[in-house]
RNA sequence: GCCCGCCUGGCGGAAUGGUAGACGCAGCGGACUUAAAAUCCGCAGCCCGUAGGGCGUGCCGGUUCGAGUCCGGCGGCGGGCACCA
């Protein structure tokens, strides 16, 4: 020994994970641990689990080390009990950020992509994921992108894409189309340019054409969180209402009616006037001999779609001086306004005016001074008498029709069914079923993206690009110096022949939405490398995925894309089923402390000191002001970097710690104690199990030796025995149910009850219980704590099999009863005392020594006991008179 | 405004209608050490106290022998959606 030997070491043995955990990653890699063939085998039950694959940012955060170690365990779990486990890794390798960096710094997109890929791919590989890593996509390759092209063509001949003008957020200076996220105040996120809205040609998939069934099958989805299919059903929004046609006292321009979308046709009585959106094609009509109706107009059209502008802007209104016959009442006619509240884009862009029973008309009616007939009679509703509705608030709630003609005295769920019949009769209107769900654009104006494989000709229109063309690739040297899209401006690359006609024509240069590329690559991992988009053995042999696992900021448009998709897919043979996921996992933040300098600079939690009271800089000793646990963004600088922890205290402390304390599926709190913690507890297991391998040497693993019995054991063997395997059970449950918080508090109070029984006097029992108890808890920790559950398994074992290709233990029955139980008594209800019985022990006997326990008998002394409940193993109550 | 979720010690949280607070973090006490670190052991909801008792899962009420858990109402916090007719 030598004199420098640190003070750990001459404690004890010191788990050195820097060494372990490449060394076993290199060992898993050799044996080809988690590879699996692209047609599930037939001897195993097939498990696939898949966690949202990221954008290659650069750099792995906190976030995707809480996702991918979640979707670990569930794989490391799901093998070791004998599931054939597809665990694939990919990146959603599209988007803006990348040409944004060509732009800023001048860098190849591709090649910053692929740089970041393998910079990212390098620190989840440091975490010991167990994936299938030679099934890694990344939509970037035309391996990828070449079958999403042959999809859309695919779907194109289905019929599920459609081209087709609509209004888009344009910004002038970037000459670009941007999402509505991306327009703050009315003015483009990066130029700042205020945003124009433009009328463009693009490419639609008809999601809409499934809009019935993927509301129905919403539930279905028992295993998916509530909250994601209530969001899903609000977004694709089915209603059921008329529409009903009102013919104009004067035709304008050709137009003779004008068609409204109502959910409240029983209200028709009610109407005060009849509103059209700015956009409607009789607002144009009027505009062309009206000046000021125009101006109107170019006002609405200004204030733009951004949130900001729909809340701040006030109701307002034109009144275009026609009038509209009511089809109910001979000769009664009223004004036609455009409005800037009604939406061209829902229902027919045009609605009658109700006011008692619509916020928003009642705003609009009392800004105009129009009137306000009262039609809804309720106990909570206005006085029936008046036929003037009073007040400021509408009444929208159900109640019974007055002031209305033939609906008079109907309920308003009677009333829509007669006014409905009647509008049929007279032909006037239909009942419909409205959706809000609208078809996905999916044009983007950008070059980073997968070209849409379609050939515009003069003569021939847009014509798909031949299949034996594709894949239709990116160039691999566009110039992001100019400002627009770079595909478009490319020298040569638009520049092709009609497939047609053979004339000159050019390529469409608009890409897809990420989110397309992002809709189907849970089906590509069944096949990575195929030469179609999917192999139809393998997909429908893997899928569904069994479980998916991501964050709630998904719950509506990816995940609403994929199961579209599927459903695309399925139409057009690449697939055969409807959804995706059987089971969906939404996990919470991972949040931090936020720190500022005296003069509010943010600093990182690195230049903080944390005291128990406040906290300094470590540098200058500066007092910090602490502020809140907030999600880590690199804004509030309150980040910690993966790899950063991983050097420290290695990939199995930083998994442990994402599982330990909160639930999955809540935020949870990155702290500096929490990792030590975690990592001491990885120190303490190290100890107690190489303490066993050391002093105990191997021999009984699976079975008690021969001729032993369960019963064979006494005293402290007993015990140790009976918590190893309800530990086996109580973690294998909390396996089951995604409680990971859970299975972490067995396996500490596991190590515990190894640590007092190495106290305890040695024997051959429990020499023996102490190996089954390291063996079972090398076993339980494995998911949580791979590199370190192997490196214990060595130990144990020396030689023996790899603890990834290790069974999931069970639980001896004869075991997980305790062997004495601790039995409340309760009078009235309330805990007066405790007794000890045999596990399962006669009703009278626990009842005597419950009523003969010393402060219960004092208690009941003298009273009557009228009744005595027992609940076997758990309680007696004792219920006393008077 | 509408919809959804949550509310338990100093903190994160645990608990098939059956001893509320498992397990961990922070804290306190002790052992080991010249000392510290590391480690190990113990204490710990609040209040009064010797025994023992009272109060406690946001608040009010109900069902039950028994409620954190089920039901009704109220409050607070968080999230989603939002001129969707």
């Amino acid at each position: 020994m030598s004199e420098t030997t640190s003070p750990a070491e001459a404690g004890g043995l010191r788990y050195d994970f820097a060494a372990a955990e490449p060394r076993w990653q290199a060992e898993w890699d050799a044996r080809d641990c988690f590879a699996v063939p692209d047609v599930p085998p037939a001897d195993r039950p097939k498990y696939y689990v898949l966690e949202m694959f990221p954008y290659p940012s650069g750099q792995l955060h906190m976030g995707h080390v809480r996702n991918y170690t979640l979707g670990d365990v569930v794989a490391r779990y799901k093998r070791a009990q004998g599931h054939a486990v597809l665990h694939p890794m990919g990146w959603d390798a599209f988007g803006l950020p990348a040409e944004n960096a060509a732009r800023e710094r001048g860098s190849d997109p591709a090649r910053w992509t692929m740089d970041n890929i393998a910079a990212m791919r390098g620190t989840l590989k440091r975490l010991g994921l167990s994936l299938n890593w030679d099934r890694e996509i990344a939509t970037c390759l035309p391996d990828y992108y070449g079958q999403q092209q042959t999809l859309f063509l695919d779907m194109l001949q289905a019929g599920l894409v459609e081209r087709r003008d609509a209004l888009v957020n344009w910004d002038p200076v970037d000459q670009t189309v941007l999402a509505n996220e991306q327009v703050v105040d009315g003015k483009g996120w990066r130029s700042g340019a205020v945003v124009e809205k433009k009328r463009l040609s693009q490419w639609f998939l008809r999601i809409t054409a499934f809009a019935p069934d993927l509301l129905s099958a919403l539930d279905g989805l028992e295993s998916w969180p509530e909250r994601v299919r209530v969001m899903q059903a609000h977004w694709i929004g089915r209603s059921e209402g008329a529409r009903v046609s009102f013919a104009l006292t004067a035709p304008a321009g050709g137009v003779k009616s004008v068609e409204v979308y109502t959910t409240r046709p029983d209200t028709l009585f009610g109407m005060s006037f009849l509103a059209i959106a700015a956009e409607h094609e009789l607002a144009a009509i009027v505009a062309a001999t009206d000046p000021e109706a125009a101006a109107f107009i170019a006002e609405c059209r200004s204030l733009g779609t951004s949130e900001a502008a729909i809340e701040s802007a006030e109701k307002r209104g034109y009144d275009t001086g026609l009038r509209v016959a009511h089809p109910f009442l001979d000769g009664v006619s009223f004004p036609v306004w455009i409005a800037n509240f009604v939406l061209m884009e829902y229902g027919t862009g045009a609605i009658f005016g109700c006011p008692c029973g619509d916020q928003r008309d009642l705003d609009f009616a009392r800004k105009y001074d129009l009137r306000v007939p009262s039609v809804v009679s309720a106990e909570d509703g206005p006085d029936p008498a008046l036929r003037d509705f009073p007040g400021d608030v509408a009444y929208t709630g159900a109640g019974t029709l007055i002031h209305s003609g033939f609906l008079d005295g109907l309920s308003t769920d009677a009333g829509r069914k007669a006014a409905i019949a009647r509008l049929e009769e007279i032909g006037a209107g239909r009942g419909v079923v409205n959706w809000r769900l609208r078809d996905w654009g999916i044009s983007r104006q950008r070059a980073w993206g997968c070209p849409i494989p379609i050939i515009h000709c003069l003569s021939c229109g847009a014509q798909p690009v031949p299949r034996d063309q594709l894949p239709v690739r990116l160039p691999d040297d566009l110039d992001f110096a100019r400002p627009g899209n770079a595909l478009d401006h490319h020298p040569t690359w638009k520049h092709v022949a009609c497939p047609r006609c053979g004339a000159a024509a050019t390529r469409e240069t608009d890409t897809c939405d990420t989110f397309v590329d992002s809709s189907w690559y849970f089906a590509r991992f069944t096949a990575p490398r195929a030469e179609t988009p999917t192999v139809r053995a393998a997909a429908d042999g893997w899928l569904p995925v069994d479980q998916y696992i991501g964050g709630i900021e998904h719950a509506i448009l990816h995940l609403l894309y994929a199961r579209f998709f599927t459903r695309a897919m399925r139409a057009t043979g690449h697939l055969g089923l409807d959804e995706p996921f059987a089971r969906l996992f939404t996990q919470g933040m991972v949040n931090h402390e936020s720190y500022r300098d005296a003069d509010g600079t943010w600093l990182y939690p690195d230049e903080v000191e944390r005291g128990g009271a406040g906290a300094v800089r470590r540098d200058t000793g500066a007092p910090v002001s602490v502020g809140r646990i907030e999600k880590m963004s690199k804004s509030k600088r309150n980040t910690v970097s993966p790899e950063a922890i991983i050097d420290r205290f290695g990939a199995d402390t930083a998994r442990w710690f994402v599982l330990s304390d909160s639930p999955p599926d809540r935020d949870m709190e990155w702290t500096e104690a929490g990792v030590i913690g975690a990592a001491r507890f990885g120190q303490r297991v190290f100890r107690l199990v190489s303490a066993v391998a050391e002093t105990i040497p191997a021999g009984p693993s699976a079975d008690v030796p021969a001729g032993t019995s369960a019963d064979a054991f006494g005293g402290a063997a007993d015990t140790l025995r009976r918590a190893t395997h309800r530990a086996i059970e109580a973690v294998t449950e909390a396996m089951e149910g995604f409680a990971f918080n859970v299975a972490v508090a067995r396996l500490h109070e596991l190590a515990s009850a190894l640590s007092e029984a190495g106290q305890q006097a040695r024997s051959v029992e429990l020499d023996w219980a102490r190996r089954e108890a390291a063996e079972r808890l090398c076993l339980l920790i494995a998911p949580m704590m791979p590199h370190l559950a192997e490196t214990l398994g060595a130990l144990l074992v020396p030689g023996g099999a790899l603890v990834a290709q290790s069974s999931w233990p069970k639980p001896d029955p004869a075991l997980l009863a305790a062997r004495r139980v601790t039995i409340a008594v309760q009078i009235m209800g309330k805990l007066r005392g405790t007794i000890e019985a045999l596990p399962d022990e006669a009703a009278e006997t626990v009842i005597a020594a419950a009523e003969a326990e010393p402060n219960v008998a004092r208690l009941i002394e003298g009273k009557r006991v009228v009744k005595r409940i027992h609940v076997p193993n758990r309680i007696v109550n004792l219920v006393i008179a008077g």
